[in-house]
Formats: C-alpha cells, structure tokens, sequence
RNA sequence: GGAGAGGUGGCCGAGUGGCUUAAGGCGCACGCUUGGAAAGCGUGUAUAUGGAAACAUAUCGGGGGUUCGAAUCCCUUUCUCUCCGCCA
C-alpha cells in the first residue's frame, strides 16, 4: 500500500512512476486527495466535538465534587447533545476512512524510475548471461529423463492428488533434499538467519504482504478455517516482522527459509505445464531482508550477486531479466527474475524472483525504524527473492547435465548427496 | 474439545468510574561527578491523525455497549498461559 502522505506530498511523480506500468493513475490519485480532504475535514469537525465534550465532562466531575448538582444536571443535558451529534460525525468518517482504505490498497506500487517502460514480458531488458549447456538435437527434455531414470513420477501424483503434484523418488528425492541442503547453508555463510514458517497463514498477513486483494485467486483456501496454504516462504516470514520497530543497528534483517509453496495456477493449460515447467505444490528456499530505506536498492544488488552465485556454483546457463513495467508485480518497485536455460524446450525458465518493494509491505505491516541522525520514525523497506525455487532448477540439472549414461551431479552439492550421477 | 487465569508504554509492572498517557522500575539519551570508567545524582524519554505552531483528538489486545465521563463496569471476539481430555 502506497504512503497517503507521499501521495499527498508527490501526487504528480506517483502519478508518472504508476505510469512506467502502463496505466494512468491520475484519476485514481485525485479521488484518493479528494477522499483524504474530506476526512480531514470530517475529523477536525469530530475532534472540536469531542474536544467540547471532554470540557464540559471536567467541568461535571469538579461540580460534582462541591455538590452542585442542580447545574451539572443543565451540562449533562447539554453533553449528551454533542455526544449525538459526535457520533454522526464519526460514522460519516469511518465511512470516508473506509473508501479511502479501499481506493488506496488497489494502487498497485509504484516503479522505480530505472525500469524500463513496456507491457508484457517481450519489453523485459536482459541484462546479464552465464554458461553454455549443450544444444544437440540428442537433448531430451527432463521429463523423459525423469521417466527413464525413475525419479519423477508424474502420472501418480496427478492420481493421488492431481496434476501439478509430483512424487519425486529415488534419487530424484535425494537430488531435491541436497539442494535444499545446499542453499540453506550458503544461505547461512552469507548472514541469513534459518527459519521453518508455518505454511498456511491467516487473511491479515496475506493482506500484509499484499497477496490480498491483488491476487486472492492464486492461493489455496481452506475455508472453514479461513486459512490460505502460503504461495511462498515470504508470507509468513515478512510477517514475522509486524509492528516491529527497528533501531539502526538492528538492520538490516535476514532471513532465508525453505518450504512448499502452494500455487493454484488457474488458467494455465498445455506445454506451459508439461514436466515440471508449472506445478501446484512445489519447493523453495526464500531469502528476505529488511533494512533502511536508503540501503535498498544496495541491498537489491547484492541479492542478486547472491542468487547469481548459487546458479553458478550449479554450473547452469541462467540469464538475468530486469523486469519492465507492465510485467512488475503489484506490490513490487523493481524485480530481477532470474531463469534457467532448458536446451530441450529451447526456453528460458523462472527460478527466482528477487524484488524491491521498498515501503509498501512495511506500509500495511506497519515496520518501522528510527532514523539515528534525524531521529524520525520511518517505514522500513523489504526485499526478497527466491535462493531458489527448486522444480526448475531440478529440470535445468536433468537437461543441462544428461550424458548418455546419466545426470551428472553438480560438484557444488557433493557435500549433501552420496552419489555423482543418477543413473538407471 | 472442557475448565480457569490473563493481555497496560521499548521491556517489566501498578492501577476497580473523573486532573491517569497512565505510578514505580528497567532500558535508552543528555548533563553533573571522575584521571578514565562503573556507581551515584539530575533531566528527558509512547504512537497516530490534523495543525506553520501553540495545541487538539484518538489509542491500556480487537469490536460494541452503559455513563456527562471507562484502562477500570457490561457484552462479544481474538490471542497467550495453567489444568483436564485427545493425540504425532
């Protein structure tokens, strides 16, 4: 959610950062000045009531006490009137307060200046490549490999469950576990404290880190509960981190957590999902970090030397896409995706996500710092990114490292596996 | 699932209807003291909204009610703890 005092301060630069998106928020913004003018006026009017009120509420407690009732009984009278009038007022502002809310929360964030203008992922501006992998026309695609070495089994999880949720068996099992394994650790030498997070979450903190209202559709929902199974690891550890307010020397925070993540992909159909390429229920480690406003987008960068370094101590040809307005996420003010080459499918896959969403999760989190020069309280801005999600990497590794006798295990991972091929 | 106890400021903790934004303590900041530090002493120290400011209003888990007036009474909801039950 964007800052209401920033809208007020900035309105014309909101207006031209929304518009990097490709939509004109102008109107939006107006009404959301217009609303706001009328709660101030609404309030000033509620506070003189009260304010009223409360003198006269003394005044009755002091005649009280030298027991001059005949005149307190004129005053209560006279209370009561403005407590009537006080409470229409109140009502007129909680409904303005409430509109306000509602227009406020559907402005998606606004983007840096930096990304680049464009409405769908054609516009995306690559801006890093790394690796070569084999382009034979011998390539199979990881799906057949998962069959032919028995580590993936697809068809059985589509009957116990569904499409989308795979077995992974064997060695293919072993091969998921180190790679957890692996980046939790790596994780771990760079400063990222550990987390297990629950794994369904309330409304309030799907709303927090805005998967609600934008994308209500997107995650699983067990309704008697009013629970939603989390679509990332982010939910529930940006939680973590509500109503918090922070000292410099406590940031910036770290966190890396694995789990599953649970995602509905209503919608998607045909090769998009073949294999592994879109699944319901898949795995992935997350790192998160908050920090000081004017350390983000450092911080952003180093993210993704980070996420760069896993990719290449997996030795897989990945490529790093700055992310253009129109294909931004709503809560998001500048993203990298990064993705992994398939020489089979010829194309590029997402395995991580790394994002600024500079203050507008800490904004309806409410996570807050003190600024130790100027000693104002400020919001705080988060980061995330995934370290990383693990069907894709898993596809790369099978298609990027088949010889014709096996997948050769990539040396990173030695530690956490004891085996150097799949083999049948 | 049953029964009980409780949620107060950054933290601990007092407070059962009126000058209580809230005693006391800890912590923190500044000053005095000291060769320096510690101790000690003194002063200050919540947040949000509106306002140029003075200041005003709101906030004692959330919501509602009683009352001229609620941290304090009533209803409701939520969370935590203890005991019992069930259980990996």
């Amino acid at each position: 959610m964007l800052e209401l005092n920033l809208i007020k301060k900035n309105s014309a630069e909101i207006i031209q950062k929304l518009a990097i998106r490709g939509g004109d928020y102008s109107q939006k913004i107006n009404d959301i000045l217009d609303l706001n003018e009328k709660r101030i006026k609404n309030q000033q009017a509620l506070d003189e009531a009260l304010r009223e009120s409360n003198k006269i509420g003394q005044l009755i407690g002091q005649l009280a006490k030298v027991g001059n009732f005949e005149k307190l009984e004129v005053l209560k009278k006279k209370a009561t009137q403005i407590k009537t009038k006080a409470k229409e007022l109140n009502n007129l502002s909680n409904i303005t307060i409430k509109d306000l809310e509602e227009k406020l929360v559907s402005i998606p964030n606004t983007p840096d200046l930096s990304v680049p203008i464009g409405n769908s992922a054609n516009d995306n501006q690559e801006i890093y490549r790394w690796g070569k992998s084999n382009k034979s026309s011998q390539i199979k695609p990881h799906w057949e490999l998962a069959e032919k070495y028995d580590i993936i089994d697809f068809e059985n999880g589509s009957h116990i469950t569904g499409s989308g949720f795979p077995i992974y068996k064997g060695m293919g099992a072993k091969l998921q576990r180190a790679l957890i394994n692996f980046f939790l650790e790596y994780n771990n030498t760079k400063g990222y404290t550990e987390y297990i997070p629950p794994y369904f979450v309330n409304e309030k903190s799907a709303f927090n880190t805005g998967q609600i209202p934008d994308k209500e559709g997107m995650m699983y929902h067990i309704n008697e509960d009013n629970l939603f199974a989390i679509p990332t690891a982010e939910v529930p550890i940006t939680n973590i981190f509500k109503n918090k307010r922070f000292t410099h020397k406590e940031l910036p925070i770290k966190c890396t957590a694995y789990s599953p993540c649970f995602r509905r992909e209503a919608g998607s159909y045909g090769k998009e999902v073949r294999g592994l390429n879109r699944l319901h229920q898949f795995d992935k480690v997350e790192i998160v970090q908050i920090c000081q406003p004017e350390k983000s987008y450092e911080i952003l960068e180093e993210m993704v030397s980070h996420v760069s370094e896993l990719l290449k101590k997996l030795n897989l040809e990945f490529r790093i896409v700055k992310l253009c307005g129109g294909d931004l996420g709503f809560t998001a003010a500048m993203t990298y995706d990064f993705e992994v080459y398939s020489p089979a499918q010829k194309k590029w896959l997402e395995v991580s996500s790394v994002s600024n969403f500079e203050t507008f999760q800490a904004n309806r989190l409410k996570m807050k710092y003190i600024n130790n020069e100027t000693k104002e309280i400020q919001l705080c801005h988060t980061l995330n990114g995934s370290s990383l999600a693990l069907p894709r990497i898993m596809a790369a590794i099978l298609e990027q490292n088949q010889t014709d006798d096996g997948i050769i295990i990539p040396k990173a991972i030695k530690d956490y596996i004891n085996f150097n091929k799949i083999t049948v």
